[in-house]
DNA sequence: ATTAGCACTCAACCCACGTGAGTGCTAAAG
DNA sequence: CTTTAGCACTCACGTGGGTTGAGTGCTAAT
């Protein structure tokens, strides 16, 4: 950052201030809600040059400053302390987490719901994708004749099925026969690596007419690729309306239009990479806030801060998104994420963000080792 | 109705003439547009009748006038004709509905995206509610050790299944005992009459010691229960945001607010009584109008209107709800929903909603035979 | 480098006014 | 008894002008 240390002061208050309000903050308020021991003309000659160099902009002559996408930028990255959350919220969430908890997606529709409730803002969360998880087995039950219950259970500890509709002739020893087959051609490959020709082939190697084994084999296949099927949970849409900058029903209408395209915001959320986070965080070095930064890295969180024009998304342009990966076990499985205004509470967010993430992940393994509401109940 | 000829004439001239506006209509224009032989003088005199018999009512002195609930209902029960959708648009979503089905919540899912699609409203479909189905069947299958797949079968051809634990000294073959033992017991029962209670008697007639028994037969227990659950889909929120009368942003917040309430909404779908809406129908006779009824009736449709106020959730009192229920076999499953304003075009809405549930009834039928999407590629 | 002072800008607000679509009423015509 | 012409009245809405005040940039003094 190339900014001496009342510019960032004041850039940080500016942000600060134009987060509570939402109004173009001048240089008079400046220095009386925060006392700076100068003059307004001073902080506004100082404004000035902010504003040359693309920290701040005015929405027209006569109005205060605004911070620009730059601005957040800087301020997020170099002036924001992120806190802890207190315990007293912390354990709040905690438990709504584990109050009740089945499944994955349980889990995470509950994580969407309270990061959305917390921060005030709309949250989004992504289903795990089990591409780069192993196969570890394939099972096949006779539900009736001709038709037939696919499990797929994956290295994840994560077991997925699909009722599927077989040749009326087969009985249940061949169906597990064929399902015996394919488990021992495929168990240990990721889901990516499996495709329909080494499933036929693993198929093949039982002794029944190819004819039986086709349809069966392709069914099988299905199962497993749609084990890795991304789903996208929304919640909170409505808060953005609260939203000051949103009272132009157009600009609501588009954000909630492009929220509801599934399909869009599951791709783009799912080829977000942590990597181009990291990057933009460097330019130049000033100490003591580097010093910030890097607790932030070393401390886990790695979360991710696409302010206005960097979320490539239209109608979501006037937004900022934090977003943060989960796991399980130790391979990235979805993503979490916040959506507001430029002008969110980051600080805020990203705390509660993190500690979902956290919570979500413990969540996971405990599920994956078979924890069940009653034992968490005995704890 | 106890309104002469004209009187429905002109009511049903205001309505569509303000639903296609939003603007209140004045006597001068209804003349113009829809050629009433007489002055506008007249129609003003019918207007102030209708107004103090309740089916008008006007925004201020020296605006025209617009419908009240009671005008819409009116024109709802006796003065709309819906025509069957044309066959195009019916072939595409036919189509849509039938294309790349393997589940019942894909299909009801594209269901709702296709009805606020199709009708630029929003729409909420209810998934299916199973407590009159009957357990067909409950199996066991071993994971690993320690964790097992409980599978229930109901009678509507539906799967569904959970990852449970258990005592990790049980092998596959006791597990298989107690799942048969529970399925002897139970199969054949509803599941609004299965409980803790009936699920333990089945259970203990395995020869196996009680402390084993309690664990497995509560998981198995929940799952039965667990396959009841209800979820709600919500398609198309943001399209409310594009009518006139959501222009104010609270308006619409509170609109939003109230759809994000899963379970309020869930809660309100499933209580919806088909009989309420017939009930409201009656009132009096007009001859030629009770025919439309009648065909309607019989036609099968039994969709219910919900307007305005009739409509009991807070925040949804500015709009009209429309229904209809889906089946799986002959019982009724759970319901399909479109809400938009009380100026809504109801006979747009109704047909396609007519058309998705049988639809939708249809591809259900067919899932539950077990057709995949493979043959139905070949039909 | 800082600051007091000053002229300037411009969105926001208020108010007054005219306009016009629409009404209700009355009295005459059918 | 119904219909209609005529007319006075109402009131939301749009327009234009005037004022206000927060905020600015610049200059000159500290």
């Amino acid at each position: 950052m190339g900014l001496n240390n009342r510019k960032n002061q004041i850039l940080k208050a500016v942000v600060d201030d134009y987060i509570g309000t939402a109004e173009p903050v001048g240089s008079k308020s400046l220095v009386s809600k925060y006392n700076f021991n100068v003059s307004p003309a001073t902080i506004r000659n100082e404004m000035a040059e902010l504003e040359e160099l693309g920290y701040l902009e005015q929405p027209h002559t006569s109005a205060g400053r605004i911070p620009s996408d730059k601005g957040y930028r800087a301020y997020v990255d170099h002036l924001l302390q992120v806190d802890e959350l207190p315990r007293a919220e912390a354990d709040k969430i905690r438990n709504y987490l584990r109050d009740n908890m089945d499944e994955v997606t349980q889990l995470i529709r509950k994580a969407a719901t309270v990061l959305s409730e917390k921060t005030d803002y709309t949250s989004l969360v992504l289903s795990p994708q089990y591409k780069r998880s192993h196969l570890k087995q394939i099972k096949m039950l006779m539900i009736e004749p001709g038709k037939a219950l696919v499990v797929v259970v994956l290295s994840a500890g994560v077991v997925k099925d699909r009722l599927v509709r077989i040749p009326e002739i087969l009985d249940a020893v061949q169906l597990m026969q064929i399902a015996s087959a394919i488990e021992d051609g495929l168990s240990g490959m990721t889901l990516d690596d499996i495709t329909l020709v080494t499933v036929a082939a693993a198929a093949r190697q039982t002794p029944l007419p190819e004819s039986l084994l086709n349809q069966v084999m392709y069914e099988a296949y299905l199962s497993i690729k749609q084990a890795d099927h991304l789903d996208i949970y929304l919640d909170g849409s409505h808060r953005m309306l609260a939203q000051p900058e949103f009272q132009d029903v157009r600009k609501a209408h588009d954000f909630l239009e492009t929220l509801n395209r599934d399909k869009l915001i599951a791709g783009y959320m799912s080829e977000l990479k942590e990597s181009d986070d990291l990057s933009s965080i460097e330019e130049e070095k000033d100490e003591n806030k580097d010093e910030t930064k890097l607790q932030k890295k070393s401390n886990d969180p790695a979360y991710m801060v696409r302010i206005g024009q960097e979320i490539l998304l239209d109608g979501l342009q006037d937004c900022s998104f934090i977003t943060t990966s989960y796991k399980i076990g130790d391979t990235v499985a979805g993503r979490i994420g916040v959506i507001g205004p430029r002008r969110m509470e980051y600080g805020k967010v990203i705390s509660h963000i993190n500690f979902v993430k956290m919570t979500v992940n413990d969540q996971i393994i405990r599920l994956a080792n078979g924890e069940t509401r009653m034992e968490e109940q005995n704890k």
